[in-house]
DNA sequence: TATGAATGAGCCTTCATTCAT
DNA sequence: TATGAATGAAGGCTCATTCAT
């Protein structure tokens, strides 16, 4: 399969043996490995336009930091005129607003992928946070995206939990069962997200940013292990 | 008795066993109930003008963010005129990075405040990262700085490596004393680290941002156990 | 009948005797009391889409004044893209002209309304100067337009007189035939039309933008009276 | 007398017979022939920079009118950098404001000037509406600019009560003591006001804006006699 | 050293106008 | 004719930095 243009990722439609239809694009790649369904691409003579400037807008803040992506570098990136950038979004706290969505959703995606309410405590907990720690460690531009547009002041508490929900209430089940089994530590749900949260984000920045740090290599069991045996009773 | 930084010199007399000599201002405090020395603080009408700006730039960008943390705005909360800033700094880069050194160092003495070499190994490092977490959890404004200072494109590498040094060794002795004792998992340092860092860190920023997310009081020790089990072998 | 412009095809039909055939449209009414004839309007549910253009072009420059009338908004107001106004308008100039000369055509046919050259002076003078001020007072719209437009650079002298010439040589019979008949002074005819016009302007103004400011009613005879004494001999 | 830079006029220091002590600059002149009294000429080698930004933003205003009179044009004309502006004012709202504060003041002086609230209502209402007709005829800048600012939505009704005042009380005594001696009409006092001020007001206008229309020398005297039997009782 | 007025590049945003469809 | 996406020149404003005092 040769390698797409950003646009035809983007427009992909993959079909998978279940009901779970993902987008992703440049913004946000789905770990590589489990692209292994067949899939369908529609090659779509234009990308849209304001898929091209969220596009853009993500290489310049991910090039050159939040601070200074401005208006007028992101049109340049997107390869239109800074007015045009104002057709798409009202203002550039829409703009990042809405990269925001369109990342945190394909987060959400990353990390529900073959999610099994069923199967075991431990195998659910391996599978969601191994998919977010792929996510983040895979693409740099992800991780470094999604630090950014936490932080920004543009994104307030609103946008965030709404945009989390997706998720929120498959870890919070999780937990629940783990706490009723026996298997995990009774803790405030949010004491045990966060902690797991926090130390996979900050493994994969460490090892985006300064991976000769690790004389060894990392691998993305022992960081699970770790996190399991964190939260784990 | 090493010369010691217009900080020490102008923000405190510290009387007490010549061994525990502490570096404290505004911009750094150690959690308060270290402070069992008794220990006479001498505000001193004139502070040492570079001190002054260092204290008038944290205090503007934990207030403003640092997006909005201009020179005139320092300067005018510094109660001088913006060009006297260059006579201090050569630019606002180097500034930010005189204020992360500063902060680091602080939090550098903290972390090491009580550290005890050849006390056991689970005991240190429920010291260590007591004193870590703390020192975040107690100042909003201190771990909002680091955030904010970590996240910034003034800070190289180099520059956080330097800071970070003083406090490097102990953590490297205190994990390798644990292998070798078969209390810590055979994992990289970096790895054990970066990840008690992370969720640490993490958890201190949930608390302070969103302290009604969490619905029981948070336990510190709880926190620490969590991570002391995340790397236990 | 001359060819009638599109506003007065579309906006109405007027079943009168065929001497009093007066043009208004939303633009601008002419006081609501002449209004005595049978008239049956169609509101037509294609409007001419100059006509449509140049009453948006009103609505806006008077809801949001001429600084923010912008050709955008207009197109919006009009229902119409933004390319569509540039069909009917080769500038956003040449539109502020049209809808300048519409609006003074309408203030020439009320001001003439029921204009009698042969009768007195003074009656003929409240006849017309009545009609202008109830113009300008019935309709901050076609006051505030008026005003908006009169001070528009894209408004020259030229249009200006071109667009007063219908009513100017009944206002210089008017005078003439006083002064000859001695009852208004022996002055320049501009300067009692000059005079006269400014301060009915600047009343219906007072009255729509500060009306709290009279305590008492004002009484549109008290107000022709203050103008005829001002000229008469 | 040698003719006087605007800065030498401003500064200007008029010792005249009584108390009257008047500013004026080239923002806004007195009527020449009052400035008939020994002056002693301060020649200031600076002139103040915000009186200059007043300045230059009259000039602009003046000669391109409000709607392009960006502010970097009025850097320009005032000789610095756009920036500079912002020393003095901080929006351009503020420096409209200013402006305005600044003409309305130089009227209300003028307005004022040999005012006498013991003479003959006749001779006051001369006195005084000469005053202001000469203010206005004399300075095409100050009466554009009055016009221009007036019209403005960055000076809001309060702005105008407050910069009006100073005049207000004279003209609602003057009027007041003419209605108990039965010269004046029993009419509210702004209706009175409103239509001397909107007649002279739009004689100066057509007079510096078309003078070629009036046939003959305007006589101030006419004027005036005409707004005076306007109200006259 | 200290000052703070001045600078001017750069930021976000608006809007009249064009042009391919 | 009609569309409306695209343009890019301006506009108001901010701010790191300089320099004469």
């Amino acid at each position: 399969m040769p390698r797409l243009s950003p646009a035809e990722i983007t427009m992909q439609l993959s079909v998978a043996k279940m009901t779970s239809i993902r987008q992703h694009s440049a913004l946000a790649f789905a770990p590589a490995k489990q692209q292994n369904e067949r899939s369908f691409n529609f090659k779509l003579s234009f990308m849209d336009k304001r898929q091209q400037i969220l596009e853009a807008t993500a290489t310049v803040m991910t090039e050159q930091g939040i601070e200074s992506c401005a208006m007028s570098k992101v049109a340049k990136q997107a390869g239109c005129a800074a007015g045009t950038l104002y057709c798409y979004f009202d203002t550039k706290e829409e703009l990042i607003r809405a990269l925001y969505q369109h990342l945190v959703s394909s987060m959400n995606n990353a990390c529900l992928n073959g999610h099994d309410g069923s199967a075991a405590i431990k195998t659910q907990f391996f599978q969601f946070w191994g998919n977010f720690y792929r996510f983040m460690l895979s693409s740099p531009r992800n991780r470094s995206l999604f630090e950014q547009l936490s932080a920004s002041p543009a994104i307030d508490e609103t946008l965030r939990d709404e945009a989390i929900e997706p998720i929120h209430s498959v870890i919070a089940q999780l937990l629940q069962q783990g706490k009723e089994q026996g298997y995990i530590k009774k803790l405030p749900d949010e004491l045990l997200t966060t902690m797991t949260f926090g130390s996979l984000m900050m493994m994969a920045k460490k090892q985006q940013t300064v991976p000769e740090c690790f004389r060894s290599e990392i691998n993305e069991d022992d960081l699970l292990t770790v996190c399991w045996d964190a939260i784990k009773s």
